[in-house]
DNA sequence: CCGATACTTTACTAGTCAGTTGAATACAAG
DNA sequence: CTTGTATTCAACTGACTAGTAAAGTATCGG
């Protein structure tokens, strides 16, 4: 199941596609598409960002296949591609929550 | 289990890591650790990286709780600090696979 | 103490990228 | 066709970073 080996190719793809994720603006975006597919319009109010800046990062994440697109008249519905970005997440909060609770641990038996 | 929701500090904290391994050489670094703890010598004559990008890449790993070191002498062990990045890849993998066959399917049915 | 080896630090260069501004395109309504 | 709204594109700037070279630090053997 596990890949016990990732080959050059594979790991620049890997690689691609977390820098895709590096992002907190890109996070945040992805969080907000969770609520369910929405305008570029819709995103920039919920963030605050700037529009030309949502549609940039909505690009790369769609480049990416993070997210599904969607134009319908005068909008463009972004949307979720999958959850597997959540799982990704949770990995990595599990994997901040272990350090936290270590670093914990070394203080108390200081 | 899983985050519903992703709170902007924890939000910045996980780009962070995903940052991390957002870089093919650290990728590289992490696959050759696979083998085992190794020093960093070890490491650039695995790679082909120079001395100091190694040492710099390690830095960054260990800060983000990646690796482990261990000083022994004159020499500087590194290590895995767990498997979560592998099973992190193995999904990001999963993912490249599976929009490969998508494309796949695409050209097919032309 | 001296020199050699292993690693880290610093300073630099070149390339990349987020964010912004303003123009361009696409579509809808009048 | 014209106006207005939604989105994207192009050009620019400032910040960040991978890679490298050279100096610095630490440890060991003699």
């Amino acid at each position: 199941m596990a890949q016990s080996r990732l080959t050059g190719d594979m790991i620049d793809l890997v690689a691609e596609r977390f820098r895709a994720l590096a992002e907190p603006t890109r996070l945040q975006i992805m969080q907000e598409l969770r609520a369910g597919e929405q305008t570029v319009g819709a995103l920039v109010e919920a963030t605050g960002l700037g529009t030309a800046n949502v549609s940039k990062h909505l690009q790369q994440l769609h480049a990416a296949n993070f997210v599904t697109r969607r134009k319908e008249g005068v909008h463009v519905y972004y949307g979720l591609a999958g959850e597997e970005v959540f799982r990704l997440c949770d990995i990595m909060c599990g994997h901040i929550e272990a350090e936290a609770a270590a670093r914990k641990l070394l203080f108390a038996r200081s």
